[in-house]
Formats: structure tokens, C-alpha cells, sequence
DNA sequence: GCCGTTTTCGGCCCGACTGTTTTCAGTCG
């Protein structure tokens, strides 16, 4: 897919007519459609040119240039401007505080093309003289690159809203607070995020910063002020904070709450109806009177819209469904009836069946599906067929006992290299829920692995392709699955797709679960957890199908065991052979 | 460079904080 690549070359191109000094709305044309690209859930390789035209942000023009790298993999005018700007210019653009005023005051001055030379020209007092630049500008350049070395990449969700809440508990414990809220990406559950936005609503504003910007794991405070403070924790990890009164609270979450292209659209509206929105809240004209704010909905029933969740708010769509009234009802955490991946310590799971199974009726489930890894995983301790059958001895006896809950017989089992099952068709008869996964030759081409994951959609007793591209955030890139075709043939077959909730994995992502929707693919969200916490997990893999615009009636685990075992495809019992 | 039941040209979200400034530009979110 080009899209990411298509995304990165307008963003550079942006930065390159923002250093050259470029009228600043067509640098943000080229942001935004970076932006609108890169979460386009279609390969834009695949649109046609009036199709182009149609994505927000994209005109004539960009259509045009982006064709033309489709066409020949370049794009004339980002090679002219790279010619006319050395590339380490823009290296000094990721200095935080640094922006294209400065960095290109410093290329022209003195030359400087890389963040080495201007940390010792710095050091060496080489900047004195020129303009803007004092005592003050010099260190928090040195500042900056120190922060660079430490690495601010963006973190993953399931890492840093624990710390946000811890951050919360501790506010709390020692600042005059009335509220305080998580906003920002967190609040979005984006699954990477590189900052904790904090919202407070206070009496007594400046103490409450006060306090905040000496909290204890506080490592450098980069902004002060008396309703807006920035800190960045020893952890390395950047915290806002900011506060309003309380009758400002809705607009201000509103606000803080982003995204930034969200709040630009709904601001550009305002300006059209004579409103103006800002995080104090929604004004009329004549005069500025205040007509709302104080709650999250009053900014969107001034726009004539119900409110947005706040997972949906990227500018991809959500505002004009709201406007047509065509939201979807977004599946929500208590419409989960049942995990349909957990493991024991049958494979490598940490707790017995009896414990999982308390755990998950503590949970409030209907059902769980054991699904311990086959024998091709060894370091899991993969169950083979003679193993497999003694679990399912056991957990038919469990069964017995168990009223108002169910535990369905199930194995994660291993799609070898081949593509083939790593168990026989008849180890897998019988069971309620056959969840189907790769774990190996990740290096594998694209035609390969679609294949492999191809053939398991097609095997008879197949239910659930897991995790389906295998990547682990910051870790392991996806493998190169043509996703298009495994949804396509997995829609006919009826085998479903999961959400994986694992937080490294979170897979399917946001956008494939809109193209996944597209095709009419049933879902799955499920923890795949190996410890009892892990049933939590859950959380986060709702967040993500959120995001992806899914809705309760698209997600089977949110039916009673009974209608889900009819829509699962699976060699059970008495169950038809599906496409017989 | 995009975009339009106010416009096909003239607009383009809005505000806080910092540092180097005698009133504001630059940066950020």
C-alpha cells in the first residue's frame, strides 16, 4: 500500500514550503491531505483519478502529483524542492521548539544542516549575534536535542493510560481539583499515543499548576503558565495540563479532546453559521454571547449534530454522518457476552481451566473459548491431537457442572508455512470454535502468506483468522498480507476475523476494520490472554473496533452462546458442513 | 492548495505561552 508513502512525501513537502516560507495555508493543504491519506482505509493505488478528487483535502492539483508518483514512483515538485533545501534542514525541525522560522534563519546564517553541528556549534557559542537568539533561545536548543536523544516516539496506549491514570490519582491527592479528566489522543484511544493531555476544572488555577509542575516524577517543566502547563516526566514522557472553569468544562474537553483536524472542521463550520467555537465555548454574533459550553454536547448541538464519540473523531467521515444523523451505534464494552481466545496452562497460559473459568464469570461472561496453541508452537507447549482430546474431556466435564455459562472447546491452531493446519481435520471435529493463526515465516512474500491464511479460511473447520497481520507495535512490522483478498474470501466463507485485544497487537487495526466492514466480514474481539489481568485487555480491543466505526451487530461475541454457535463455522457436532 | 445553500475568488480555527521584544513573532496543540 502507498498510502503511508504518499502521506510522508506531502508532509515533507509541507515542511519544505513552511521553511522556504511558503503561504502557510498551502503548507496545511499539503498536511491535511497527508493526513486524509494516511487514514484512508482503501490503497489508494486502487482509486481512479475522479475518485482522488473526492478525498477532503485532495483537489486537482495534489491528484494530479499523486498520480504522477503512481505512475512513475516520483514526484517532480518534491524533488525540485529537496534539491532547493538540503535534507538535514529539516532534521532540525524535530527540535522541539525549534520550527522553519528559526531553522532556516540558522541554514542561512551559518550553514547549519544537521542536529551534530548545531549542538556544537551551540556548545561553542556560535549562535551569539544572530537574531532572536540569546542566552535563553541557546539552551533550550540544547535542551531540545537532549530530548531527541532520549527518544519521544509514540508509545503504545495499553503503556501509557496507566501512567495517565496514575498521573490523575496523584493531581487529586494533592491539587485543589473539582475535575480532572484524560483528553487528547488518550481519550480517542488512539494506539499509539506521545503525549497524556490532562483536563482540569478548578477554583484555584494557579495552585493547581503549581503543584503540577513539581509533581514528583516530573524531569524538566517546558511550559508555565496559569492555565496551561507542560511537563515532561522521567519516564520521557510529555504531559499538558490544562484548566478552566467549570462552565468552560464541555467546551474545553471538546477542544482538548481533538483531533485537530476534527476541531479545525467543527471551528470552520462555527465561522459560517456566525458562531465561533473555542475551548471557552460556543459564541453567537453580534456581541459574542455565550450560548454553551459547560457540556461536550453543547458544541456539537450548536453545529446541529448529535454528539460525536470520541473515538470517531478524525475527520474521516464522522462529522457529516452526524450531520445526516447516520452515526454508527458503536459497539461498547457491555455488549462483550465472552472471550473467544484465552489460553491455560495446557499451552502457555498461566492459570488451570478451573481458574479461567472463575475469572471469566467474574467478568460477567456468558461464555469463554479455550484455544491453547497446537504442537507446532513448542516453546507454548502445543497441545497435540492426544492432548487436545484430554482437555476437551476435561472441559466437557467441567461443563457438566456449570450452569449459566459455558466453556466452548476450542484450539489456536498453528497455519504452518504450507499453509496446512498444524492438526488433522479429524482432531478438529467436534470442537465449538477453531481459531486459526500464523506465527512463523513472517519473512514470507505477500503471495505466500495470503496464501497460507487463504487456504485456513478455506479448511472446513476453521472459525477465527487471529491477530491477522501479526504485527506488534513498535516491535514486528505487519507481514505483507494482501488484506483485501483474505476479507473477501473470509466474507464467503464465514470465517471470522479477529480484534486482537492484546495491546501490542490490537489487530485489526482501525483501518482495516473499515475496509473489513466494507466487505461484510464477521468480527471477533478477543483478549488472547495468558494471565487472568489480560481479560481486561478486552477494553482496548473494543476502543479499536470503536475507531474502526464497528458496531454491536457486527461482532459475534456479543451473542448469546447459542446464536453465536449457529453463525460460527466450525466442524461441532451436528453442525452442516458450511457451503454443503 | 482547497473549497463554496452567503462566494469559482478570497477566504482559510483559535488561543496560550515563551523569549526577546517596546507591541509581537514564533511555536505548539
Amino acid at each position: 500500500m502507498k498510502n503511508q508513502v504518499i502521506a510522508q512525501i506531502f508532509n515533507e513537502m509541507a515542511e519544505l514550503l513552511d521553511l522556504k516560507g511558503e503561504n502557510v495555508f498551502r503548507v496545511r493543504a499539503y498536511r491535511r491531505a497527508a493526513q486524509n491519506i494516511d487514514g484512508l482505509s482503501r490503497d489508494i493505488a486502487t482509486l481512479s483519478r475522479e475518485d482522488l478528487e473526492s478525498i477532503p483535502g485532495i483537489g486537482k492539483d495534489l491528484a494530479g502529483k499523486i498520480r504522477e508518483f503512481l505512475d512513475t514512483g516520483k514526484m517532480t515538485q518534491h524533488e525540485e524542492l529537496k534539491k532547493q533545501i538540503p535534507q538535514g534542514v529539516l532534521e532540525l525541525l524535530r527540535v522541539p521548539g525549534l520550527g522553519p522560522k528559526t531553522a532556516m534563519m540558522l541554514y542561512d546564517e551559518k550553514k547549519i544542516k544537521s542536529i551534530d553541528q548545531l549542538e556544537s556549534l551551540t556548545r561553542a557559542g556560535r549562535l551569539a549575534g544572530l537574531p532572536g537568539i540569546q542566552k535563553k533561545t541557546e539552551e533550550n536548543i540544547l535542551k531540545g536535542i537532549e530530548q531527541i536523544k532520549r527518544g519521544a516516539e509514540r508509545r503504545p496506549l495499553g503503556r501509557v493510560l496507566p501512567l495517565a491514570e496514575d498521573l490523575v490519582t496523584q493531581i487529586k491527592a494533592r491539587a485543589p481539583v473539582d475535575r480532572i479528566t484524560v483528553a487528547g489522543s488518550i481519550r480517542r484511544r488512539r494506539e499509539t499515543v506521545n503525549d497524556i493531555d490532562l483536563l482540569i476544572t478548578s477554583k484555584k488555577p494557579e495552585k493547581v499548576m503549581e503543584i503540577f509542575v513539581k509533581l514528583p516524577h516530573v524531569g524538566r517543566v517546558l511550559m508555565h503558565g496559569p492555565t496551561k502547563s507542560s511537563v515532561i516526566t522521567e519516564e520521557g514522557i510529555q504531559v499538558d495540563l490544562r484548566v478552566v472553569e467549570e462552565d468552560s468544562y464541555g467546551a474545553a474537553l471538546q477542544y482538548f479532546t481533538g483531533s485537530k483536524q476534527h476541531n479545525i472542521k467543527l471551528r470552520e463550520m462555527a465561522v459560517r453559521a456566525g458562531l465561533k467555537i473555542n475551548e471557552y465555548g460556543v459564541f453567537k454574533e453580534p456581541g459574542d454571547k455565550k450560548i454553551g459550553g459547560k457540556k461536550e454536547e453543547d458544541v456539537y448541538r450548536a453545529l446541529k449534530m448529535p454528539l460525536i464519540p470520541a473515538e470517531l473523531r478524525e475527520d474521516n467521515g464522522e462529522i457529516e454522518a452526524a450531520l445526516e444523523g447516520k452515526l454508527p451505534d458503536l459497539v461498547s464494552i457491555e455488549d462483550i457476552k465472552g472471550d473467544l481466545h484465552v489460553h491455560t496452562k495446557w499451552s502457555d497460559g498461566s492459570h488451570t481451566l478451573e481458574a479461567i473459568v472463575q475469572g471469566a464469570q467474574k467478568k460477567g461472561y456468558q461464555y469463554i473459548a479455550v484455544t491453547d496453541h497446537t504442537k507446532g508452537l513448542g516453546v507454548a507447549h502445543g497441545l497435540d491431537e492426544a492432548r487436545l482430546a484430554e482437555e476437551i474431556r476435561v472441559i466437557d466435564g467441567l461443563n457438566k457442572k456449570l450452569t449459566g455459562f459455558r466453556i466452548l472447546k476450542g484450539t489456536e491452531v498453528d497455519i504452518r508455512s504450507d499453509g496446512s493446519l498444524d492438526l488433522t481435520e479429524e482432531a478438529l471435529t467436534g470442537l465449538d470454535i477453531v481459531v486459526a493463526s500464523v506465527h512463523s515465516g513472517f519473512k514470507q512474500s505477500r503471495e505466500q502468506i495470503t496464501g497460507r491464511v487463504l487456504s485456513a479460511i478455506r479448511h472446513p473447520c476453521v472459525s477465527v483468522i487471529a491477530h491477522p497481520t501479526g504485527r506488534l507495535i513498535g516491535e514486528r512490522e505487519a507481514y505483507p498480507l494482501d488484506l483485501e483478498a483474505v476479507f473477501k474470501e473470509a466474507a464467503r466463507y464465514g470465517v471470522a476475523m479477529e480484534i486482537n485485544a492484546y495491546p501490542l497487537r490490537l489487530d485489526l487495526n482501525d483501518l482495516h476494520l473499515k475496509t473489513a466492514k466494507d466487505y461484510g466480514v464477521p468480527l471477533v474481539i478477543s483478549t488472547d490472554a495468558h494471565l487472568l489481568d489480560q481479560y481486561d485487555f478486552m477494553t482496548y480491543g473494543v476502543s479499536v473496533a470503536r475507531r474502526g466505526w464497528v458496531e454491536k451487530k457486527d461482532v459475534l461475541n456479543t451473542l448469546d452462546v447459542d446464536s453465536l454457535l449457529k453463525k460460527l463455522k466450525s466442524c461441532r457436532a451436528g453442525k452442516a458442513r458450511p457451503g454443503q
